[in-house]
Formats: C-alpha cells, structure tokens, sequence
DNA sequence: CCGATCATGTAAGTGGTTACATGATTAT
DNA sequence: ATAATCATGTAACCACTTACATGATCGG
C-alpha cells in the first residue's frame, strides 16, 4: 500500500518506469522504505489494474521494451487525497525488544555485550545516513525549490533523531547493568523530560 | 521468525498451550510485538516440527483437547543461544515518512495538520504505555525477581522514549513550518546532540 | 437472550523477499 | 574474461492479518 502511494508520488512528478523507479526510490526513500525491484512491478501493473495509471509501451529492439508509467486524474486525486490524510498508526514491532524481554536469561556480561553489538549496530546505521545527508540527493540538488527539498530532508533528519536517542538510550540502559542498578527494582531513569532540552 | 523466539523464551518458564499463550503475550510484549491468534498456533505446531517443544495433549469433554505445548532440550538450547546473539539488524518501514516526503505537494497548513493529527496519534500511544506501566504485569507483580523485571521495564522505557523523541521532533517541525524556516533551504536543526541532556 | 470464556484451527489474501530467467551492450 | 547497465518479469516462499467455523458453559 505504502509502497504505491510513493510509486504515485513519483509518477506525479513525471512518467517513469519500472526499471527507472527501481534507482530513484533507492536514492530517495530508502532510508525508511527500502523497494524490491519485482515488488514495484507489481505495484506498477496494480496502479494501472485500477485506473490510477496508464501504461505507455516504447517498442525497443535487441532488449525488452520500455513500458512507462503515467499518472491519471484518478490517480492525481487519489495520491493528493492520502499525502493530506491523518497517517495511520505505525509498525511497532521491535525484534531487538524480544531479545531485551528475555535478557534475565543472561549473565550482566552477555546482556551487556547483545546491547553494545545494538549500539554499534545503531552507530553503523548513523554513519551511513550522515553519508547520504552529505551525498547530493539531499542538499542543494538539481533545481528542486527549497520547500520540497525542506520536507525530503525532514526524512532525513526524523530517522537520525530516533537512532541517536536510542543509541543514547543503550549506553544509559549499559551503565545501569553495570552498576547493577537492577537490584533496586525497575523505574531507574525518569520518563524523558517532555520538553526541556 | 522473532514471534517463534518469543514464544520459546515464554515455554522455558513453564508450559503453555496456544490459548494461554494468546493471552501472557497480550499483556507482556503486545506493545511491541502483537500477536495474533492463528499465527501463535502455526508458529506452536512449526515449533513442534523442528522438535523445539513437545505436545502434551490432554483431553477434555465437550470442548476441544486441549494441547499444551513443553519446551525440549535442543529447544532450550536453540533460545538461550538466540537471546545472546548479536540482534538482527532492524526494519525501518516507515509510512508517515512517505507522506511527509511528498508533503511539499501541501500547503503549509495542510503539511501542519498531518504533522498534528500524527503528534496527537503518538499522545495516545505514550498515554497506553503510561497505563501499561501502571498495570500490575510491569510493576510489583507476582515473584518475579527484580533483575528479571528490570528487563521487561526496559522494552516499556525503549519505547516510551522513542515516541517521546518523535514526538519532540514533530513539535519542532511544525514550528519550523509555522516560521516558514524552509525558505532557507534545510538543515535548520542541528543534529541531535549526541551526549548532554 | 447475549456476550464472554474456553479451545482449536482453516482459508484466503496482503505485502514483501529471494532466486531465477532472458539477453544484448558497454566498460574494465 | 567479467561485471555492470539496461529492462522486463515469474515462481516460490514467508510472516502476518482477517474472517470464518465449531460448540459447550456461565454470568449479567
């Protein structure tokens, strides 16, 4: 679902193909919405099965033809009804929380290691999206007005907030196994101050 | 695959059949990992099958057998081992960041709304994650001894403060769009300061 | 009388992943 | 030689969801 409202908003931009989406959502959404190739030809033939999109067929020789995609009126009306709609409820399935739920399992010493292979983990994740802050995607690309180019950051900048606080998060939580603050019962850390920096 | 873990981790307290299972996962790990009925049988009899739990089934009149389920050695084994791994590496499927990616194609108040309707979402979820942590199961409940519930407090506290944080975030977005920020292009905030309250 | 509780499951469908198939062209 | 680029897709599988089916018992 999510997947062909970004495919829409793309086609909104201008006619695409698949194998040309394929690159674009990999330089874009990625970050928080990686795309397997043969799930947007999927998402493709759905969008033109309900109207929403036209195929354009270019006859080519010695490889398989372009077929290109282009946006309906429906399609323009469907896609600028959702972007305005109050966002759904999200995905809070955390693997890494099954694997904290049972650390009593653990000696301090291995819990201690699963959370700091997290934090590298998370450290890794960073790195990476500092990488892509700096690569020319987000910056000053191409002759996108600042606005957009505001809101494609924004992107960015939610999904470095989370890890950082996290990462912030395991190396209090490590500190805490350390000085075996356990002992006292739960309720350590104060809930995070609501405002206040 | 992680709901199989879960259930293992649960089966090495003590036995369980599906329909109990059904309810302890509901009021542990529901707000971050909810399990559905179906899938807990299915996941129950896979387990089974690979020779992670045995069947114990005990008969009853005028409703079904019950089938509860008993974890084995090479279960017990295959778990401890899992807890104490390296976490997987985590998905980061996130649809609002697909509206906000294309909110540009909104007016500013419009773009605000959603930021709002998604600030008021998150409000509710903190306010669930309150109630939760005043419910009996996190708490003071039964002889659960104090390290094993520092551990299971701690997927509560994770959670809290992430959806604190985003929510921080969202307050200041919306401010940044109220003050019209995104005319200077972006990288208005700085990046989360990385130690420092 | 209605709904909850106990207790099991099947069937169909969604959204996504992994692996495979084809095959010419160009760059290293 | 080899890998990447261009360009399409299918097939099988996985985790999970939604809806359905059965049917007794018990409390409001």
């Amino acid at each position: 679902m999510s997947l062909e409202y970004a495919i829409l908003g793309f086609l909104n931009y201008r006619p695409f193909s698949g194998y040309e989406l394929k690159r674009v959502l990999d330089e874009s959404i990625h970050h928080f919405w990686p795309a397997d190739q043969s799930q947007i030809y999927k998402s493709l033939s759905r969008l033109a099965d309900r109207g929403l999109a036209t195929v354009e067929v270019i006859a080519q020789e010695d490889r398989p033809n372009r077929k290109v995609y282009h946006i309906t009126q429906e399609g323009r009306k469907e896609f600028l009804q959702w972007v305005g709609r109050t966002p759904d409820s999200e995905e809070l399935r955390k693997p890494f929380l099954i694997q904290v739920f049972f650390a009593g399992m653990l000696s301090d010493e291995e819990a201690i290691a699963v959370f700091e292979d997290k934090a590298a983990e998370l450290r890794g994740v960073l790195e990476r999206y500092a990488a892509i802050d700096d690569s020319p995607t987000h910056g000053e690309k191409a002759g996108v007005p600042p606005r957009e180019r505001f809101f494609w950051y924004l992107t960015l900048e939610c999904g470095t907030w989370a890890m950082q606080r996290e990462l912030d998060w395991l190396e209090k939580t490590i500190e805490r196994i350390r000085n075996k603050e356990y002992e006292a019962g739960p309720r350590i850390l104060p809930p995070p101050q609501s405002k206040e920096s």
